[in-house]
DNA sequence: CGTTGGGGCTGGATCGTTATAATGCCAATC
DNA sequence: GATTGGCATTATAACGATCCAGCCCCAACG
């Protein structure tokens, strides 16, 4: 024999049958009906047979079967997460948050990716819905009633969005805008810019909204510069077009568009911030990394994360609960605005 | 009525019924088991009457359950994807790739992390085991036999590591840290440093050995030092140690610990690559970021998240496979060594 | 005109679990 | 000693699909 055979490995289709509880109930010598109770109805049950069915269960290794049991029941024990972008980093603290909530409760998470694609995301949305108990919509791009239309058959809760009557969680710009527009104008800043996001974004809209208000109150100009999409690439190629806006400093969608504008302006002589104040939103992982360390507007999505899971949760199980939940973001001064 | 409920938005247990293939067949006065013929093998009953019922289906949007045809078949079109953490970078593209691969085939991704725990890993993977048709393994921190044993029960493919008689896919680090060596020796380098990766860890003990292998035998002394954590923290905390070591360069076991390292060196003063070159391994998102940008050594995250999976497919239909897959890296050669 | 064959479809049985109604049993009550 | 109550347990019917062994009918054949 060949020592790779030796080493245990079952061939195909010598895989062994999980132990069911016909199995537990035939050792036990109770009906499979006991065993069921047994295992999940603690305590209406002699307490002795259920020890003893426990025993059994825990012997034969048993592990119950999701699938079975969310035939009658409807429950299948996994919620969907659904983003556009799995790359990127933004979701990683989000996509943490929401997975230690739902280990913490024994729920198993699925994830998806939408690529920026409303179609696509429409098709996976509903492809997930029939085997999940909720869906959890992170910066959807679909339009509010094809979300409605959703969340007539799944318990759904969309993230970083407002849709009239979905519960939805989001973070609230307006104190970080405040504090960088404050920073801004505070080193004498009265022309800036707005590098925007992509056009169905709920968030992209409400942070040119906010940042718009808080300029024109505080006699600011502010212009919106358009990307290509919301990654390094996008703001790399805006460079000339911020240029030419003819602007101090500029507020961008997010840190990937932040970084590529940031790499340009190094790449072609403009000095950070001496000529250009760069603030970015999101604070992801590298936002750090260069030099000048990029400003940022922290969102706090690990706290985004937890907290959705868990309005999902209540919505699944029926518990009143907040419409809308909105946390608050915060201005991290780095090196990329300054005197 | 009031504008929100008049959005349509169903309330809690108001949702509808997803159809079944009996509403199908009662609609077009089949029997149910001719709706699954015609739904599941095309072209294995009277043309017409699949067309009918194909026609009804999509009127009634019906879409299949899973969990109900999971039963009989065994089959639950799903995969698990289990890495050590989720918030390492590393995992975007591996992620992406297998992603990419799933939505391809129809086929849904169940992520999740064990935290560097093996209890944890192993409690998870078992859990995974009963809702998923095979599992990906990616960098395990288990025992080989306890992976032997995972095995019995699903089909199972393990990424970044070597187990007898298990399918593998892992970077085959030779060229690239032959490249980085090169690189290092042709600028002067005769005394350098690995700076390790968890004890656990299969491809750390490989990176380690084959960079001393190459530097023995290029007559570079090589030292190892131990670092706490693969994280950029891990690589900071190491600063110190590594000062001490009196090399001249050093490679890292990734880019985190790597950009950890960096950033304390131009935090303490030390000029990188002047005073000490530093090489990461894996180009993830951000090594590019730094000034000066991290060298590194690049592995083809994304095709080994693709072949992988298409390995798993394979393991998962019996079909006859390689039993390792091994994909080269290449040296990218940044700011972080120079003359 | 009876038999055969095959295509097209249907009738259960089945997968592993849960929910609900039913049963058996024993002690307490009248 | 028959009735009642209550508890522990069991039998049975779902849940939504698949699978296999028929069944029916019609055409072709002897």
């Amino acid at each position: 024999m060949g020592k790779t055979d030796a080493a245990g490995r079952q061939r195909n289709g010598e895989r062994k049958a999980p132990p069911t509880i016909y199995d537990i109930a035939r050792l036990t010598g109770v009906s499979p009906s006991t065993v069921s109770r047994a295992l999940n109805k603690p305590g209406r049950l002699n307490e002795q047979t259920e020890r003893r069915i426990r025993d059994a269960a825990a012997e034969l290794g048993y592990r119950i079967n999701p699938m079975a049991r969310a035939l009658p029941t409807g429950k299948t024990g996994t919620l969907g997460l659904l983003v556009s972008d799995i790359t990127n980093p933004v979701y990683f603290d989000l996509v943490r948050g929401a997975e230690r909530v739902a280990s913490e409760t024994g729920l198993t998470l699925v994830f998806a990716d939408s690529q920026e694609s409303p179609e696509l995301e429409r098709a996976t949305a509903e492809r997930l819905q029939t085997s999940v108990d909720g869906l959890l919509l992170v910066g959807s791009r679909l339009e509010d009633p094809q979300i409605q239309e959703l969340s007539t058959v799944k318990p759904l809760v969309v993230v970083n969005r407002l849709v009239d009557g979905i519960p939805a969680v989001f973070p609230d710009v307006r104190p970080g805008i405040t504090a960088a527009l404050e920073r801004l104008r505070g080193l004498g800043h009265r022309r800036i810019a707005y590098l925007a996001g992509p056009e169905a974004s709920w968030m992209n809209g409400m942070k040119w909204r906010t940042a718009f208000d808080i300029a024109v109150g505080w006699d600011m100009s502010i212009v919106e510069i358009k990307s290509s999409a919301p990654t390094r690439e996008g703001g790399a190629e805006a460079f000339q077009r911020v240029k030419a806006a003819g602007v101090s400093a500029v507020l961008a969608y997010n840190d990937l568009t932040a970084l590529g504008l940031l790499r340009e302006c190094r790449d072609h002589g403009v000095d950070v911030p001496g000529e250009l104040g760069i603030v970015g939103f999101d604070d992801i992982f590298g936002a750090d990394l260069p030099t000048p360390a990029l400003s940022t507007i922290k969102c706090p999505w690990a706290a985004i994360g937890e907290r959705s899971l868990r309005r999902l949760l209540a919505e699944i199980d029926g518990d009143a609960a907040e419409a809308e939940l909105v946390l608050p973001t915060a201005f991290v001064d780095r090196e990329s605005v300054a005197a």
